[in-house]
RNA sequence: GCCGGAGUAGCUCAGCUGGUUAGAGCGUCGGAAUCAUAAUCCGUAGGUCGGGGGUUCAAGUCCCUCCUCCGGUACCA
C-alpha cells in the first residue's frame, strides 16, 4: 500500500431489502470487496468487511402498501433470504447487519443531530402533492400523470418516459396516485436540507488527491461539480424509516440515503458490542490511518463519492474513504438482467445449482471493471470445466495421483535441484508479485487470468518433467518432482483462496495443512516438510454436462 | 435534452500518460505426450480497433461529428 495504513474497512453497498439480490449485486459490489479482504486477511492484515440490508425508503413502504402486508415483513423476508444467499456464496463479512436495528436508529439521529446541532441544516417549506385518500405525501415516482412536453398520459412525478423531460410532479397535468389512482392535492411541508453545495470546493479538493482511483468515477463526479452541487432534502413524509428527533419533525424521517450509508458505522458499533467492545469501532472510523474501500455499482457512485463524504466531512469525525471502486454491471446473456423476469439469476438459486466457487470464478474472471460484461451460462460451463477442473484441478489430481500411488500417501523429499525446479519457483514468485500488485489495485480479472497461468506453467513443469518416467528410471528425481508439484499444491491453496475459498480449504485439508498454513508469506515458498502424511484428495469441480447448461439457459 | 461510460479477432474481454509486425482466454485447425476427471503442453489461423473527418513524423489511444448500447439526471435505491 502506498500509504502506511494500520487498519482497513471495506464496504459493499447495502443491498435493498425490496427483493431478491442477483447475480449483478455480486459482480458490482459483493465478490470485488470479498475478494480484497480475503486477499488482504492473507497478507495478515487488519481488516473488517461490512455489508447489510437498506431497509428503509419510500419504495420498501410502497411494496408493503401494494401487497397489504408491513414493511417490517418485506424486510424480514428479503433479508433473511439474501443473507443467507451471501454466506453460501461464500461473503465472508465480518457483519452483516440490517438498518432496521436500534443501534442503527440511534447512530443515524445522532449523526442528524451532530450536525443539526452545529446549525449546518436549515429547514424549507415546499409544495407537494398529497393524497387524502391515502393520508401520505406522495413521492415523485409515485405520481402519474400526463407529460406537460409531450402529452404522454402515464409519465411519473420525475420524469417522461416518453420524451425523457425531466419533471416535477407539479408539473404534470391530471396527476394522480400510482397506488390508488386518486387526485392528489397541494399540500406545503416543511423539510431539512443538507448544505451540500457548502461542501463542493472541500469534495473537489479531496479527490483531487486521489490519483489511483477508477476514470470512471472520477469523470462521473467531475460532471457533477461542473453542474454544481445542490443542497438536498434529507428528511421525507414518509411512516418507514428512522424517525427526525427534532421536535415538530417527529411525524417524518431521515432520507433513505442520509441513513443508509450511517449503517456501515452503525454495523460497525454493532460488531464491537457483540465482541464485547462497544467502543472498538472508533478505531476504525474515528482513525486517520484506516484505509475506507467502498465496493459498489455504478448506480450508486454519487451517494460514496459524493454525497456520503461530504455528511463526513460536516460530520468532522470520520475518516474519508480512500478509494470508492465502482464497478459497472453485469448483464445476462446479452441482455438486461433486472428488467424482467425470467431474465434474472437470483443469488439463492444459482447457489442451490451451482459450485459456489464456481460462480464465484467466473463473475470473477470476467468482473464490470471497465464497461459492462455479460454473464453466460456456457462462459460458466466453460471456465469451470476447461479451466477450473482441467486444469487446476487436474494438476492436484495427478500430484496426488503421484503421491499416493508411489510414495504411501505422504510428501516425498526434495533431492538435487535441476534449472528446470528453481526456474519454476521463480515463475512462482514473479507470478505472486504480480498478482499482489493486481489485488492492490484491484484489478481482479487480471488477478484470476495471473493466477491461473501459474496454474497452467505447474502443468508445463509436470508435462515437461515427466514423472512417469522418472518413476521407474529415477526414483530421486521422481521424489523431487513429486514435492515441488504439492508445494506449488500449497501455493495454489493460498493463491486461489481469494476466489475460491470453499475450495482452497478442501485442498489445504487434503495436504493435512491448518489455516495457519494459509497465508501469502507462505505461498511463494516450499514449506511442506518431507515425510508428512496426506489425506485422501477428493474431485473439486465435476464436469458441468450440456444437458445441466440448457436447463438453466 | 443534459452529464458520464462503452462499441477492439467467431465468442468473452485486456490494451496506463499516442511510438516498432494490435494482445489473452475460449472456440477452430495441426502437433507432442499418455501420470491425470480424455484431463495436459506446444504451435497455427482469425481483426480496414462502430461510421466519417481532422491534428501529428506517428492514433485503438488526442480533437470534431454521426450511429448504437449502458448508468445518472438530485423525491427509486
Amino acid at each position: 500500500m502506498e500509504k502506511n495504513y494500520k487498519k482497513i474497512l471495506v464496504t459493499s453497498a447495502l443491498t435493498y431489502a425490496n427483493g431478491y439480490t442477483h447475480l449483478g449485486h455480486i459482480a458490482g459490489s459483493l465478490l470485488p470487496a470479498d475478494i480484497y479482504v480475503r486477499f488482504q486477511r492473507l497478507l495478515g492484515r487488519d481488516v473488517l468487511y461490512i455489508c447489510g440490508s437498506d431497509e428503509h425508503g419510500t419504495a420498501i413502504e410502497m411494496s408493503a402498501i401494494k401487497e397489504n402486508i408491513t414493511p417490517k415483513e418485506i424486510i424480514d423476508k428479503y433479508h433473511k433470504s439474501n443473507k443467507k444467499a451471501y454466506y453460501d456464496l461464500g461473503m465472508s463479512f465480518d457483519i452483516y447487519s440490517r438498518t432496521s436495528t436500534d443501534v442503527h436508529r440511534a447512530t443515524s439521529q445522532d449523526f442528524f443531530m451532530n450536525l443539526y446541532n452545529k446549525d449546518l441544516l436549515y429547514t424549507k417549506t415546499e409544495k407537494q402533492l398529497y393524497s387524502e385518500k391515502e393520508k401520505r405525501f406522495l413521492a415523485d415516482r409515485f405520481v402519474i400523470g400526463t407529460c406537460p412536453v409531450c402529452g404522454f398520459e402515464e409519465a411519473t412525478g420525475d420524469e417522461c418516459e416518453n420524451c425523457g423531460s425531466s419533471l416535477t410532479p407539479l408539473e404534470l397535468k391530471n396527476p394522480r396516485s400510482k397506488i390508488t389512482g386518486d387526485t392528489p392535492v397541494v399540500k406545503e411541508s416543511n423539510h431539512f436540507y443538507f448544505p451540500l453545495s457548502k461542501y463542493q470546493q472541500s469534495l473537489e479538493t479531496w479527490q483531487g488527491t486521489k490519483n489511483n482511483w477508477k476514470p470512471n468515477v472520477i469523470n462521473y463526479c467531475a460532471g457533477w461539480f461542473k453542474k454544481g452541487l445542490q443542497d438536498r432534502a434529507i428528511t421525507r413524509d414518509l411512516d418507514w424509516g428512522v424517525p427526525v428527533p427534532v421536535e415538530g419533525y417527529d411525524e417524518k424521517v431521515l432520507y433513505v440515503w442520509f441513513d443508509a450509508p450511517i449503517g456501515y458505522i452503525s454495523a460497525t458499533k454493532e460488531l464491537f458490542i457483540e465482541r464485547n467492545n462497544p467502543d472498538g469501532w472508533k478505531d476504525y472510523w474515528y482513525n486517520g490511518e484506516t484505509k475506507l474501500v467502498h465496493f459498489l455499482g455504478k448506480d450508486n457512485i454519487i451517494f460514496h463519492a459524493i454525497f456520503f463524504p461530504a455528511m463526513l466531512m460536516a460530520h468532522g469525525d470520520f475518516v474519508l474513504a480512500d478509494n470508492v471502486p465502482a464497478n459497472e454491471f453485469m448483464n445476462l446473456e446479452g441482455s438486461k438482467l433486472s428488467k424482467r423476469r425470467g431474465n434474472i439469476i437470483y443469488v439463492k438459486d444459482a447457489v442451490e445449482k451451482i459450485n459456489p466457487d464456481t460462480i464465484r470464478y467466473t463473475i470473477a474472471s470476467n468482473m464490470p471493471e471497465n464497461r459492462d460484461t455479460d454473464f453466460y451460462w456456457s462462459d460458466l460451463q466453460a471456465k469451470n470445466n476447461n479451466e477450473l477442473g482441467a486444469i487446476l484441478g487436474n494438476f492436484i489430481n495427478r500430484t496426488f495421483v503421484f503421491a499416493n500411488k508411489y510414495f504411501d500417501g505422504t510428501i516425498p523429499p526434495q533431492n538435487e535441484l535441476q534449472d528446470i525446479d528453481t526456474n519454476i519457483k521463480l515463475r512462482l514468485n514473479s507470478g505472486l508479485e504480480k498478482i499482489e500488485a493486481d489485488y492492490e489495485n484491484y484489478k481482479f480479472k487480471d488477478a484470476v487470468t495471473d493466477s491461473m497461468n501459474i496454474v497452467r506453467d505447474a502443468n508445463k513443469y509436470f508435462n515437461d518433467t515427466e514423472p512417469w518416467k522418472a518413476v521407474k528410471e529415477n526414483k530421486e528425481r521422481c521424489e523431487t518432482i513429486i514435492n515441488i508439484c504439492l508445494q506449488l499444491v500449497h501455493s495454489f491453496a493460498v493463491i486461489f483462496h481469494p476466489v475460491l475459498p470453499f475450495s482452497t480449504e478442501k485442498i489445504l485439508h487434503m495436504l493435512n495443512k491448518g489455516k495457519e498454513d494459509l497465508s501469502w508469506d507462505k505461498a511463494g515458498d516450499f514449506v511442506l516438510k518431507p515425510g508428512h502424511r496426506l489425506n485422501q484428495p477428493e474431485i473439486l469441480f465435476n464436469k458441468i454436462e450440456d444437458s445441466e447448461i440448457e436447463k438453466l439457459s
